[in-house]
DNA sequence: ATTTGTAATACGTAGGACATTTAAACGAAT
DNA sequence: ATTCGTTTAAATGTCCTACGTATTACAAAT
């Protein structure tokens, strides 16, 4: 028997333990979101463990967003989020920049924003309708030196007919792609003459089917609009190398 | 203006702003993944903090994934790993699990899987063909009467699809969902009789357009597959309301 | 050459002390 | 009665010292 000599050490850390702990009362709902922790003291009382210990591991907890400290008030549990969520999604992404992919993400907008655009145009509302007007007539306005709000601006298009699916999944799939996009539109968006026209037409034509709610013609001018976008793409990956 | 009266107060702590400081530091890669940080004592010296509150910021960036501690070693800066970018979103999706979400998830699936088998269709290597070919076998070998297998084996099917896109976005972005799925399974494949068979009917013909890099059927086919598992998953919610 | 012992290094945990912030209770002025 | 300031208790933030324990490297013994 091999039994004999099998692990002993547990390899878990004091305070990860209690992490942990703490983690699955959350999870199971044993400590409802809105809900006060014990102070610091009691929890050491319970716990059986020193104050060093216990404070690491909430430090570890209102990090990843589980729970809320406040000096001088306490503890209380935090519904995770959504930047929460995906912040460290962003981080990773954020950390693999390069070329590679910027590729990666328009394929993805390729394959995924015709089928939102068309969901959007079943699901949308007339707040839906008025966020995304108000968006295009911003970005109508907005100055052509402005380069960086023009970006942001066409950027936060593409994420309101997410939002009008109404599918917060969704809205959570493509947040953290939508959040690299600026870095990517600054390189590029600036070198082409004539560019803010087409899109403000594109947009225009996609805003028109979506509040009329020919969904299978929103997954097609959303097709062709990111067809463009990847053209341009490919022109300037081209130039630079 | 409320110029006036914005925060002042910085809010933020100590082991924040030192957290803050380093994270930085590695998205900018003044400290590049592999490379180890200096010891606890000379950061406390560099920072001119006490021990306890660098610390705490130290077990904030491990709890997130972006340094390693090893006692008696020292810490080192990781490549945020992919389970770990993601691991907030699925306890994000975890809590709020309930019916509501379920049919969100199904919707998204029926939004982005067909896409992704007709990418899957294109890029796939023989490598992933036999992976897929091997869970195929798998689950048609499978005990009918170990529900949890099949439905993990039926998860995973759809997963190595995403995989074959070649694509980590599209992987990262399903992965979350496809982590849920198994407890919906639990709830309703057991009352379906004969649903192994059509599974597997449909996981084959899949197979078979894939390998044969048809793109456009693969969609058509997955689109059929997913609409399937709606209409089961619709009679199940009905019967138990 | 392998194994074992030993010391140096670095993180883990404990406990105490004090500072700072918050919130509640109280009281005084309008 | 409402508002404003003060006090006070409670809770978290930070610092400090000390010791425990795992890792590593190197020397010594076999």
């Amino acid at each position: 028997m091999d039994e004999v000599f099998r692990k002993i050490g547990s390899k878990l850390t004091l305070s990860q333990k209690i992490e942990r702990r703490i983690e699955a009362a959350i999870r199971e709902k044993k400590l409802p979101v809105g809900s006060k922790l014990p102070t610091e003291r009691e929890l050491c009382e319970s716990f059986g463990v020193s104050r060093t210990a216990l404070r690491e591991a909430l430090r570890r907890l209102s990090a990843r967003g589980l729970i809320e400290i406040t000096k001088g008030s306490g503890m209380t549990v935090t519904g995770l989020k959504i930047d929460d969520a995906i912040q460290n999604l962003n981080l990773y992404y954020d950390m693999q920049f390069d070329h590679n992919l910027i590729a990666q993400i328009i394929e993805v907008r390729r394959l995924f924003e015709p089928e939102i655009a068309s969901l959007a145009a079943k699901q949308r509302t007339q707040n839906d309708l008025s966020d995304i007007q108000d968006n295009i007539e911003a970005f109508k306005a907005c100055n052509p030196d402005n380069i960086q709000m023009e970006a942001d601006l066409d950027n936060k298009f593409h994420l309101l007919i997410a939002k009008a699916t109404h599918n917060p999944i969704v809205q959570i799939s493509m947040e953290p792609i939508y959040s690299l996009l600026p870095r990517m539109r600054n390189l590029i968006y600036a070198n082409v003459e004539g560019e803010k026209d087409i899109t403000l037409e594109y947009h225009l034509k996609i805003f028109d089917v979506i509040n009329k709610q020919k969904s299978d013609e929103a997954a097609e001018l959303m097709k062709v609009h990111l067809h463009r976008t990847m053209d341009i793409y490919q022109k300037y990956l081209h130039n630079s190398y």
